[in-house]
RNA sequence: GGCCACGUAGCCAAGUGGUAAGGCAGAGGUCUGCAAAACCUCCAUCCCCAGUUCGAUUCUGGGCGUGGCCUCCA
């Protein structure tokens, strides 16, 4: 098994090879916490926990940074107008941005530093690139001289002549040398102070650039050089392009070796979504509408390949609950049934082909989708197989472990809720007793209760089995 | 204007130089006290045109369409 990813820097799917062996050191882009992250964020963070999440499969010890900027331009206006400072302003964001990651089971990166919290290493390293004359102080703030960087616009394929072309910004704005020379520092003023976002420097007060953070903290928690370095493809430029610019001329290192970006998700008209453009949707948005986040989850990372973009629709969200649904129901189903005498050879070969085409899909550049249909295609044949009482002990235990598998990246099966209601085992108990007396009135009313309490009852050869209806899929 | 993606059934979507996974929705059926679940059957010549090839949805060129980046943005 080898893994393959596509590498941005070089545009194609290259065999993964960490530079220390078994360890894997990843630096990922966050949140900016000025509002609620939306969808199409989410999607981006699902992303890299489906990467840490193979990574760890395939038997790495990652090691995962992922930043949360906590102070920019849109932070600093928000944080003026609510008349608070931006410490204060960020706090709520920051903590339903963790609170959206649980609800969407990320497994939990190792660190998540804030620009905030990182001033000094960030003010090191412009004072190195300063020193360097790969930055220049202009009426008290800081660029980054882009022309001391003779490999920059590698990775966005950009040449300069595009970027002039491109530079619609107002250029008198700033003292710059040249246009596309980014900020690493801003000169403080007055309303900073109250803002409490003005920090003192060898090169004057001020408040660091948007750039800066992720290059100061990625070489604080794993050293000059990552393994990997993911984000979205609208960090691609000038965000990524910048940092490789800042941390190659401060280290002297390759910042980066894979660089791994995720396409965008798409609003229902088919147009990127973002803050900035106004129609958004949060997760809160999707719960309040009815939908599971597991559903969520599920829709974001298996129901298209990462690198594809993806249009939200409600549509798309219940296909991906019926989907949710059915794994479960047949993973309960496995775990459930007691195995037969003999164990089926062809349900065996089956389930064997598939484990192997799974992982592999994986290998190839995280294919969860492709994975996902071959699952799908066991699943049916399995059920045929339960069908008709053919599932052996050695089937069901391969069953078992390729499910455990499959739910190492989709992490949707695993129940929430241990303790089952009582309650509910009472109910199901008195509505048997209601149906042997033939009672169907009864038994009936019982059943209707309890999925007016978001409970499904289900009445097989094996026994009564109940499970919780996944939400909006309540009819 | 520059650079770059994409266009597969009602919807979402994977994929390959040799006549197209999977899921949702829909139709019919089996099973069942009814229902649910499960299973079975049905449901696409892959935007258009030209070229390369024995053969292209898959390669090349052109066209049309959609979208992204070039500016804060996952």
């Amino acid at each position: 098994m080898t893994l393959r990813l596509h590498n941005t820097l070089t545009g194609t799917k290259d065999v993964f090879e960490p530079l220390e062996a078994g360890r894997v050191r990843m630096y990922t882009c966050g949140p900016t916490v000025w509002n609620f992250a939306h969808v199409g964020n989410l999607r981006a963070f699902l992303f890299y926990d489906l990467v840490r999440r193979h990574l760890r499969v395939s038997g790495y010890r990652v090691t995962h940074v992922m930043n949360l900027t906590d102070i920019d331009d849109r932070i600093l206006d928000q944080a003026m107008h609510a008349g608070t400072t931006i410490a204060d302003f960020v706090q709520p964001y920051a903590a339903a941005f963790f609170e959206d990651m649980d609800s969407l089971r990320f497994e939990r990166a190792e660190h998540y530093p804030r620009a905030t919290e990182h001033i000094p290493e960030m003010v090191d390293m412009i004072s190195t690139l300063i020193e360097q004359d790969n930055a220049y102080v202009a009426d008290g703030d800081v660029y980054f001289r882009i022309t001391s960087f003779p490999k920059y616009g590698a990775l966005s394929h950009l040449d300069r002549a595009g970027l002039k072309a491109g530079a619609r910004v107002a250029t008198d704005k700033y003292d710059k040398e040249s246009v596309s020379d980014f900020a690493l520092w801003k000169k403080a003023h007055p309303e900073d102070e109250k803002l409490g976002a003005a920090w003192d420097a060898p090169f004057g007060r001020g408040r660091p650039g948007w750039h800066i953070e992720c290059s100061a903290m990625s070489k604080r928690y794993l050293g000059d050089t990552l393994d990997i370095h993911a984000g979205g493809v609208d960090l691609m430029f000038p965000h990524h392009e910048n940092e490789i610019a800042q941390s190659e001329a401060a280290n002297h290192k390759t910042f980066a070796r894979v660089w791994l970006h995720s396409e965008f998700l798409s609003d229902a008209t088919g147009e990127k979504m973002s803050k900035s453009a106004g129609g958004f949707t949060t997760l809160r948005n999707l719960v309040a509408a009815g939908h599971d986040p597991l559903a969520i989850r599920f829709f974001l990372i298996a129901n298209a390949h990462y690198r594809a973009r993806v249009r939200l629709s409600n549509e798309a969200l219940h296909a991906a609950g019926e989907q949710v649904r059915r794994l479960r129901e047949f993973a309960d189903r496995v775990r459930r049934t007691a195995p037969a005498q003999r164990d089926d050879a062809q349900l065996a070969e089956k389930t064997e082909q598939v484990r192997t085409g799974y992982r592999e899909a994986l290998d190839d550049d995280l294919n969860l989708p492709q994975g996902m249909g071959l699952v799908f295609d066991l699943v049916r044949e399995a059920n045929t197989a339960l069908d008709a009482e053919r599932m052996g002990p050695q089937n069901k235990a391969v069953l078992e472990a390729l499910l455990d598998e499959v739910d190492a990246h989709l992490d949707v099966l695993r129940a929430d809720e241990p303790g089952l209601a009582e309650e509910v085992e009472r109910l199901i108990a008195e509505r048997e007793d209601a149906r042997k007396a033939r009672d169907f009135a009864r038994a009936d009313q019982i059943r209707e209760d309890l999925k007016r309490r978001g409970i499904a009852l289900e009445d097989s050869k094996d026994g009564v089995r109940w499970r919780r209806l996944i939400e909006g899929a309540r009819s």
